[in-house]
RNA sequence: GGGCGGGUGGCGGAAUAGGUAUACGCGCAGGACUUAAAAUCCUGUGACCGUAAGGUCAUGAGGGUUCAAUUCCCUCCCCGCCCACCA
């Protein structure tokens, strides 16, 4: 148990209501100051917070706190994303209210995250589930409908059986439901969609100008957006008046296409197969493959089903007639849900064909097997080579011939060169109570009829029995449901679908910035200072879903031009997950840590320090109360240093002729005081390395404890002081309430250590009168000899020579080679 | 299958425009203080040989370039994460 007599822990509930009292981290425009917007993740309020928020929020503060240090005028919000379906099982199982139990979670997170001493502009706390909030996802919704960007379609959606609700493409990990982990089913809904495919280009195409983000989450962006040149082919069917597309990125190949493969769900199908020898078969497949999950579908190395459909297509380059198949590899949702099979280059296609004992024909040779033989491929040849058999094209590279084929397809209007993107359009709405209503109505002679903007809100009716059904729990609501039309005043039926969560974290950063606007969404003119956000925190696992929804988002209010800026986060750090005994820390694991236990401890600055120290932020950390109780001995050490060693300048006199000359113990505590400020300083400017930062204020901590001071010595006291000070400065971003305290019993005349000036350092103080520079004979160290810095090679030499250690193994006759690393070392090749 | 990270003491991790590997912390061992313990302080701590001086070997494995490689190049192994029948 650790005690010490002036307990540091104790201080903290003091200093954090000192910040709060006197607003200390209030913010407002002020174009006179450079500003800085450090934003982390906002939470989901599940009432308690545990070490992942902690670890993300404390590399956040300590980065708001470096600013302010620094002169920036620092914007660092808080609130809570608190629309969502957790709270709706809770509110059943506690019997009580989503929102009652939302409000208890969120105040109580609230709490929690005060007692961490975070640097948070209180006045802008928010929830997006009040609807001084939502009623701006309502707006958002609106223009976007208006703008065709928000529309309603019917289509095979995923369906959790578990949550009772739609999921989007990005809700859905490995075919099972991102929260709940129940397999995904498809189901045919009609459901609002977001457009954000439209945005796929400049999503794209932005993403290079976002060089400070993590290469992996751009990376993961760029596959999820997925954007594959290639060419849309027309075959025609035989003996049928109609065409099928298909898409390939492989035009090179077109002469070796043997057979098609549409997707059962295709909507050419059934007119193809209508009265053919083959319907009856290619109805029952069909019903097989939609009985089959998606994910199944898509989970890879299966056997390829397919049947025949009794038609035939002619090959637009060669005029065969090939085979129609359907098959359930192929996918409706990418595409055109058509593709032209050419099994000996296409792996999957070579298995089908295999399977079905379909033609097949090289047309790529493989230079390594030119002679190689359709009946002798094991499987599809995929790399790059010369075409053959394909007419005027042969003996050209297939690379070369991806362009040459698909412009002279193009000119022929056998084909058109395309783009295809694997972003799908977003589904938005949810079969759910908690969240915001969808502002739309339903009128029988005028259709669908958005809100008027002056209703809005579109409030959520508080008294809603919950029982966990799913099913648009707001459809019972008759108050709700029933409305007039606004068009022409008849009666008419409110939308009873609520948004997904992640419309309402889509821009909560820009509301931030106006936190409690009421006659906009946000006030331009604070949205124009604070935007874009320079230093985005939070979790790898929204390297997809948040973080591409709010740069579409953002993009869209750009054209609506509210925004300057189209991209909302300059710099993204992803922190690392917290693990305990290797295993990341989970409630289901049951290796959790409470952040509150340490806290009564321990208190919140150990925490803070035992943290950042533990590893660099974006690494996993795994913890470690042997380290906890380290950082605890840390500062307890540098508190006595201040309590007992520290001496107040009006209590210091000055005691007769002191020589001013520096001893080498003055020197050196200068240069590692001079040493920490240029590391630490360096650590906050180029990659946020905390643990080392930390370290060298342990340096200097150290160095700090060995220096002496004799009795009344002014001159040395002084530079005591110094040092001390400058120690407690650093400190200052990382244990706030320390510091503060530090910096008061210090006698300081400034309110609040996170107001003052950051240290800075004189390069000159870093030097040194003697340097030790290793000598190396072969690439061996055989000596250490002490010099003046900047000694010329010739005299370094003679040094060398004359030291014991390397006479040993070096006679001038035999030096081939003598090489002098300034400063630092001597090599010499005998 | 594709992409992105990583492999350094007993542990968390330092150090890469090539230049004294193992900073800092934890742990461990010994000592001081104490009736005793805790706390605190001091000393030591990569491995091996040696009383010591000193020497040899060590950054996943194996090669290469170099006076010099954790860092650069080649081959391979292992671990983590993400994506994946994407035409």
């Amino acid at each position: 148990m650790p005690y010490t007599t002036n307990d540091i822990k104790n201080i903290e509930s003091k200093w954090q209501k000192f910040w709060d009292d006197r607003r200390i981290f209030h913010v407002q425009i002020d174009p006179m100051i450079p500003k800085y917007y450090v934003l982390e993740m906002f939470p989901y309020p599940s009432g308690k917070i545990h070490m992942g928020h902690v670890r993300n929020y404390t590399i956040a503060d300590v980065i708001a706190r470096y600013k302010m240090m620094r002169g920036f005028n620092v914007l660092h919000p808080i609130g809570y994303d608190a629309f969502g379906q957790p709270a709706e099982n809770a509110a059943i199982k506690n019997k009580t209210s989503p929102a009652q139990w939302t409000g208890r979670c969120i105040s109580q997170m609230h709490d929690e995250l005060k007692k961490m001493g975070f640097s948070y502009d209180w006045d802008r706390e928010l929830s997006t589930c009040d609807a001084e909030y939502y009623k701006w996802n309502q707006w958002v919704f609106i223009k976007m409908f208006e703008r065709g960007l928000a529309y309603k379609k019917a289509s095979s959606v995923n369906w959790c059986p578990d949550c009772e609700t739609t999921l989007a493409n990005e809700e859905v990990i490995n075919g099972a439901c991102w929260r709940c982990k129940t397999t995904v089913v498809q189901k045919d809904l009609e459901q609002w969609y977001l457009k954000i495919t439209q945005y796929a280009p400049s999503l794209l195409e932005d993403l290079k100008k976002l060089e400070q983000w993590p290469s992996r989450v751009r990376a993961m962006q760029e596959n999820w957006i997925g954007k594959s040149y290639g060419v849309e082919i027309h075959f025609k069917v035989k003996d049928f008046a109609e065409t099928i597309s298909v898409f390939t990125t492989r035009p090179d190949t077109i002469f070796g296409a043997t057979y098609v493969v549409l997707a059962p769900e295709h909507p050419l199908v059934k007119k193809l197969t209508a009265g053919t020898s083959q319907e009856k078969e290619v109805t029952g497949f069909i019903e097989k493959a939609a009985n089959k999950s998606k994910s199944f579908r898509m989970s890879g190395d299966q056997r390829k089903e397919g049947v025949f459909i009794g038609r035939f297509a002619v090959n637009p380059v060669n005029g065969e007639d090939i085979p129609i198949f359907i098959g359930d590899y192929v996918l409706m949702e990418y595409g055109t849900g058509a593709i032209m099979a050419v099994p000996t280059h296409d792996q999957r296609d070579f298995e089908f064909a295999k399977h079905h004992k379909l033609p097949m024909r090289i047309v790529i040779e493989d230079p390594k097997n030119p002679s190689a033989s359709v009946e002798e491929m094991g499987q599809a040849y995929e790399e790059a080579g010369q075409l053959i058999n394909s007419g005027a094209f042969d003996r050209i590279s297939n690379e070369e011939a991806k362009n040459k084929i698909a412009e002279w397809m193009q000119v022929r209007g056998l084909g058109k060169i395309s783009i295809h993107w694997r972003l799908r359009d977003w589904l938005i709405s949810r079969q759910r109570y908690w969240g915001t209503p969808i502002p739309m109505i339903y009128c029988a002679s005028c259709g669908i009829v958005p809100v008027p903007y002056e209703q809005l809100p579109v409030e959520l009716p508080k008294d809603v029995k919950i029982t966990g059904e799913g099913g648009s729990p707001l459809a019972g609501v008759r108050a709700f449901v029933e409305c007039s039309c606004p068009k022409c005043g008849k009666p008419a039926r409110r939308e009873t679908d609520t948004m997904a969560t992640f419309f309402d974290s889509s821009w909560y950063f820009l509301r931030f910035c106006s936190a409690h606007h009421i006659e906009e969404i946000f006030d331009k003119k604070d949205v124009k200072y604070w935007m874009p956000v320079d230093q985005y925190i939070g979790g790898i696992e929204h390297a997809i879903l948040h973080l591409l929804y709010a740069r579409f988002f953002t993009k869209f209010l750009k054209d609506l031009e509210l925004l300057d800026t189209d991209e909302p986060f300059i710099r993204l750090l992803t922190q690392g997950m917290v693990l305990k005994d290797g295993e990341v820390m989970s409630k289901s694991r049951g290796n959790t840590v409470d952040p509150d236990e340490v806290l009564s401890q321990y208190g919140a600055d150990t925490l803070r320090l035992f943290i950042l120290f533990a590893a660099p932020p974006e690494d996993q950390l795994e913890w470690n109360s042997d380290g906890l109780e380290g950082a605890w001995r840390f500062l307890n050490r540098v508190y006595q240093m201040v309590e007992k060693r520290y001496q107040q300048p009006a209590v210091l006199k000055p005691k007769g002729e002191e020589s001013q000359k520096k001893d080498d113990a003055d020197a050196s505590l200068e240069r590692e005081r001079n040493n920490s400020v240029k590391r630490v300083t360096q650590s906050f400017e180029e990659g946020y390395k905390f643990n080392t930062a930390i370290s060298h204020l342990m340096v200097l901590a150290n160095a700090v404890d060995k220096y002496k001071v004799d009795n009344g010595n002014a001159a040395k006291q002084n530079l005591l002081n110094q040092a001390i000070e400058t120690l407690v400065l650093l400190l200052a971003p990382f244990v706030p309430h320390v510091a503060e305290e530090m910096w008061q019993m210090m006698g300081k005349n400034e309110a609040t250590i996170a107001r003052v000036a950051w240290p800075s350092f004189d390069e000159n103080a870093l030097k040194t009168s003697t340097i030790v520079i290793a000598v190396q004979v072969n690439g061996r160290i055989r000596a250490q000899i002490q010099v003046t810095p900047d000694k010329p090679p010739e005299e370094l030499r003679r040094i060398c020579l004359a030291d014991q250690g390397v006479a040993k193994y070096v006679q001038e006759s035999a030096i081939k080679k003598f090489i002098v690393v300034p400063n630092k070392l001597v090599s010499i090749v005998v």
